[in-house]
DNA sequence: AACAGAATCTCAAATAATGAAATTTGAGAC
DNA sequence: GTCTCAAATTTCATTATTTGAGATTCTGTT
């Protein structure tokens, strides 16, 4: 049904998330680890990412991030197609509510995390930008779904094989969430993790939703209510921003 | 003789190579034309790139930067090794020069740019961080060959297949750089690109290559002379903001 | 010098990628 | 609403590439 993915081009990127602050550096070993693959098949991916110049060698059989992946990444922070304003309305709604803020775009497989601004206490939660979340289970998904017309909710669930039994279960949800114009999560899932989420309109369709999250203690009846009120204001704003594209 | 190298993944990171200002988002008949492949695999490459939110469905056939290349990259600065200063220093002399100027490390296949600070006119000469420059032929890699020891040289060679009668071409020049301590390049791999390199050594080994280049007219001897003496003067600094680490 | 462990390379077998062709989608015309 | 058609996506037999076991090379230690 859908189209078949490239396994080699997957397992290049999987490489590529294992750097992280603790581990500046790769080895064969490491990714054949990491990746259950053989050492010779790990040595190869690393050996392409670095003639490609994504990695570069440090010195024999050790590599690290290399000088292609920041002029990508630089290059994907000057083209990707949000507004201008996200990151700065994320900030703004983490200091106001002094807790996590992120920003999710829908895709098919659900929706995709594309900005976070993480509350400044030294422990709190967090998403990676890049993460696909459930559909039918968080406050975003739900949000995406409340916003499609009833014929695409149909076409989305077939075309993601999930059973229409499923998609019958949350349409009350879906319901009031229209009513009530925010979604919530409370555990559903993430077990201790809660999520306020409002929709970003533009032009009748749900094109970004914006939430703010953190561990159920911290989420009362006060707190979401106030989140899912500066919430909207912001979402207003950042409707404004998109304005009519040629994304129609 | 070299480890072989996954084309899949080249092929990936040639598609993403298609990005640039004039064109921000990437179709599948863009990339078959481009890549020289069918419009099925091309969709498919753009398919996969979306699947690892490398890219992000714009809307259907349209693909745009997604949030994880993004994400990659910033990690990419964060933890590549590099001097912190080295981004600093290239812009202040650039400033002194008013020429472009760029970093290169070493790998087996050639010079590998890993900084550039561009000068500032409207029209000047730039090169992209990622790219390989030839060995035998630029002053950058010249200065690399020249400061190996004459086993490793010939163990280079034989490692990338070059003759050794190649090898021996640029002997006298090699003796000629180390005399001098810095390289000139004027024509030898781009017609009427010039460009004057010295060695960054640490540890009796030269890590890196910083080089100021223009056009050939630009370049006249008290240009040479003035660029090499304020980069020697640079690389000095780097190398003792480099100092002992454990790459030895 | 010898040795041992890690890194790199080789190549036959297995698997995945490819592209021609079929199918689906969605915008525009009526 | 239906129909048309170009573009996008999917299918599947064939071909090319990838994989990993084992061989070879490299390098640090003694």
């Amino acid at each position: 049904m859908a189209t078949p993915i490239n396994l080699s081009v997957m397992k290049a990127f999987d490489a590529l998330e294992l750097f992280n602050e603790a581990r500046s550096e790769l080895t064969a070993e490491v990714v054949a680890r990491e990746l259950r693959l053989s050492h010779a098949t790990a040595h190869r991916f690393l050996a392409t990412l670095e003639a490609a110049s994504v990695l570069t060698a440090v010195r024999r059989g050790v590599y690290a991030p290399g000088p292609r992946l920041a002029r990508l990444g630089r290059m994907a922070e000057e083209l990707a197609p949000l507004p201008a304003s996200l990151q700065a309305t994320l900030d703004r709604l983490r200091q106001g509510l002094e807790e996590s803020v992120m920003a999710c775009r829908y895709t098919p497989r659900g929706p995709l995390c594309v900005a976070v601004s993480q509350a400044d206490r030294p422990i709190s939660v967090n998403i990676r930008t890049g993460t696909t979340l459930p559909m039918l289970s968080t406050a975003q998904g739900r949000l995406f779904l409340a916003g499609l017309a009833p014929r695409d909710r149909k076409n989305w669930a077939i075309g993601q094989s999930v059973a229409q039994a499923a998609l019958a279960e949350v349409e009350p949800l879906l319901e009031g969430i229209r009513a009530e114009g925010h979604a919530l999560n409370r555990g559903d899932n993430e077990p201790d993790i809660a999520a306020v989420s409002v929709p970003v309109v533009s032009q009748g369709r749900t094109v970004l939703t914006i939430s703010a999250f953190g561990t159920l203690g911290r989420f009362g009846p006060e707190v979401q209510e106030r989140a899912a009120r500066q919430l909207k204001e912001a979402a207003a704003e950042l409707a404004q921003d998109i304005g009519p594209t040629k994304h129609t």
